[in-house]
RNA sequence: GCCCAGGUAGCUCAGUUGGUAGAGCAGCGGACUGAAAAUCCGCGUGUCGGUGGUUCAAUUCCGCCCCUGGGCA
């Protein structure tokens, strides 16, 4: 009998490392359909800051959840997960494969291993939480959270502040602590997969990064920032977390100079790219390298 | 050519009344279940410009040399 082709193809990879371009020549060889696995790649507004496909090459082959969702919006591994079991049901009754590709190591995990079964937070619990919270310094946030749900602080550290205030959100919703619900182990969405993972050199990696800070400022990143800022969107929203979007408001500000800029993003996008080699090392272990 | 000032980590600098040195930034390693481009933890990586001298001991004191910046010619 004979071997049926894969059907899903994963790419990770740190930023900048040519992800894109392999997922595209992929997708045209086999006629698959190129599904985002980047947490920012997301959000309608910042094609030029996270290096989102092109309008060129969104034309030549099908892409999935690339810009379509609102900046306002606060995205997440959820929702996302959620869209990808839509693109991957599409790929499949279209008989394609489904390249997913992206540097999000947690929307791999989520993925391939599933998340948990958590309800949404309430909106409005989330905003009482951050109202909460924004008052407070770590610490006794997370006294706070050991009141309530003790291993859950145990498990997290003091100086934590996003995982405090996640599992507190997750307490005040449900009742349960955020370990309990993680006792239940997620149904995994893609099992068999074509695994691949980037590993450039790492100075190549710096330069390349390097190139494409300065190119960004030069291609229209600058614009996109000021029409962001035109949104008043509330500083913690995930895309405003984008790196480039503070340092180019500090640059339309007068605050720096545009040399400075330009490093201050390589810099941020060097420490990102660590952290990503750092998951993609230790949490993907198993995952064949591919020099890039 | 002469006179100042300076040469210490990848960068900007502190410091050592003589006992081989430390901050910030950069860098590196690690954690990771719905903000993950987030959040958090850990680690100084060094011929103290070179070379002689004094000294038990020199990055530190002295001589000479080299380099950089400024001034005088």
């Amino acid at each position: 009998m004979r071997e049926p082709e894969t059907a899903v193809v994963l790419i990770a990879g740190p930023t900048a490392s040519g992800k894109s371009r392999l997922a595209l020549e992929l997708a045209a060889e086999r006629g698959g359909i190129v599904v985002n696995a980047d947490s920012m790649q997301v959000y309608r507004e910042l094609r030029v800051l996270t290096a989102r496909p092109s309008l060129e090459d969104e034309a030549g082959v099908p892409h999935r959840l690339y810009g379509h969702v609102s900046a306002a919006t606060r995205h997440s591994t959820g929702a996302w997960l959620a869209e990808a079991r839509t693109a991957l049901d599409e790929a499949r009754r279209a008989g394609r494969p489904a390249i997913f590709v992206g540097g999000t190591g947690l929307y791999f995990k989520a993925l391939t291993e599933g998340l948990s079964a958590i309800p949404p937070i309430p909106p409005d619990v989330r905003e009482s939480v951050r109202v909460w919270a924004g008052a407070r310094d770590a610490p006794a946030l997370h006294a706070a959270l050991a009141a309530v749900a003790p291993a859950d602080a145990a498990a997290i550290r003091p100086s934590d502040r996003a995982r405090i205030v996640r599992a507190m959100e997750v307490f005040r919703a449900t009742g349960r602590p955020l370990g309990e619900w993680h006792k239940a182990a997620g149904v995994p969405l893609v099992s068999v997969a074509e695994r691949i993972v980037l590993d450039p050199d790492r100075d190549l990696l710096h330069r390349r990064i390097a190139e494409r800070a300065a190119r960004m400022l030069d291609e229209g990143a600058v614009e996109e920032v000021r029409a962001l800022a035109a949104l008043a969107i509330p500083p913690d929203m995930p895309a405003m977390k984008a790196i480039g979007v503070r340092e180019i408001l500090d640059l339309l500000g007068g605050r720096i100079a545009k040399a400075e800029a330009v490093e201050r993003i390589a810099a941020a996008t060097r420490q990102y790219a660590r952290r990503q080699l750092t998951w993609f090392r230790n949490q993907m272990a198993g995952w064949p390298r591919r020099a890039a």
